[in-house]
DNA sequence: TGATACAGTATCGACTCGAAACTAATATCT
DNA sequence: AGATATTAGTTTCGAGTCGATACTGTATCA
């Protein structure tokens, strides 16, 4: 009986709170919740497929109901955008504004975490960020949620040329840039051949 | 300019927020809310010096004013007990009370997050601790906050014998069972000696 | 053309959470 | 010892989260 899962737990839960914590500290000047933080961190990384009220409440763990809350007040504060998909119009999308943008640059909410991870060497944590990552696709296949994941190990990605991607699913071009954006279509390539492997 | 440590923290949020849906999913039935399941695993798990308002009020990332008010309604519903410390009557301990104990028995929060990590070796897992641990410690370090760890790794910790030990702060002979539970006052060891190193 | 599914919104009530004021016990300083 | 400061915890207040539920409008499918 290994203990080290669990205490893998602790430290993810507790980084995660202390996390909740920075953003709620980020927020308090403009009287926003840590979740509203988040969400505008989670726009500013979002891909063109993602930033809809959906694909937010999903990746925060809300309810649309409570999601769509939270859009109201980002947007009486000017922080985000919204304007209506043109093939869909149920869909509404969603962009940060230049006020919204002004903002993250401002607090920097992740400064903290880039300070606390200066000292560990990159092949470390691309060995942790791997694990993580296996953690939870498993757990969202356990629970039917969405990976969210960027281009790069996805199933749909296709490289057409040197410098030009398609995303094989949906259809489109994507730009290099793109590629690296969270998408919640995301599908974990089959498992024939693992790309990170670690040496142990 | 390395992206690493930023989808570090990606998942590490991430999983932190499917985990506190995890612990509302478990809390649902008794209508505790996420904050409530923690606490109760946090108790589980705290050494005889952490089990006061303060420790959990530090580890969870609350002020005292709301861990106060997250204990009376988990005393209401009888799932902890509360009792004065000996020696400073400010004091308020906490313990698990038996029906607290067997609610974590039955809803067994973090089953997912077991099921989660099932497919993944020890050996990776040590090393993402490990790295995790380290972000904690500089985290901590860099904003004045409690770290929490057992005593492997703690500088107050004192090896007597085989199987007695003791520990060097507060001067009390330690159980086997009690160096493995989390404790508030815990130091990392001075840089001299790096326990854990991953190859890399 | 109707039935059904889906994206998002509105409303409600229980509860979180920080801030600040407060009580009581202990520490510190003369 | 007595005054003062510090500390552990509680109480109160108000803004806001959050899930549940019911609702609107759009798309899809037979």
């Amino acid at each position: 009986m290994d203990k080290s899962p669990q205490v893998l737990l602790e430290l993810v839960e507790r980084l995660g709170n202390l996390m909740r914590a920075e953003f709620r500290r980020a927020g308090a000047d403009e009287q926003l919740q840590p979740v509203h933080v988040h969400a505008l961190v989670y726009l500013a990384r979002a891909n063109r497929y993602s930033n809809t009220p959906q694909a937010m409440a999903e990746y925060l763990g809300l309810t649309k109901g409570t999601m769509s809350q939270s859009l109201l007040l980002l947007d009486r504060r000017g922080l985000i955008e919204r304007y209506q998909d043109d093939l869909d119009r149920r869909v509404v999308r969603l962009r940060l504004s230049s006020a919204g943008d002004q903002f993250l640059n401002e607090v920097q909410p992740q400064l903290a975490w880039q300070q606390a991870t200066r000292n560990i060497s990159p092949n470390r944590i691309r060995n942790a960020v791997s694990a993580l990552r296996e953690t939870l696709t498993t757990f969202q296949a356990d629970n039917e949620g969405q990976p969210f994941g960027a281009c790069h190990g996805c199933r749909h990605f296709e490289r057409l040329s040197a410098r030009a991607y398609r995303c094989g699913l949906m259809g489109d071009r994507l730009s290099g840039p793109e590629t690296r954006r969270i998408c919640w279509l995301y599908e974990e390539k089959g498992s024939g051949a693992e790309e990170e492997e670690d040496e142990d």
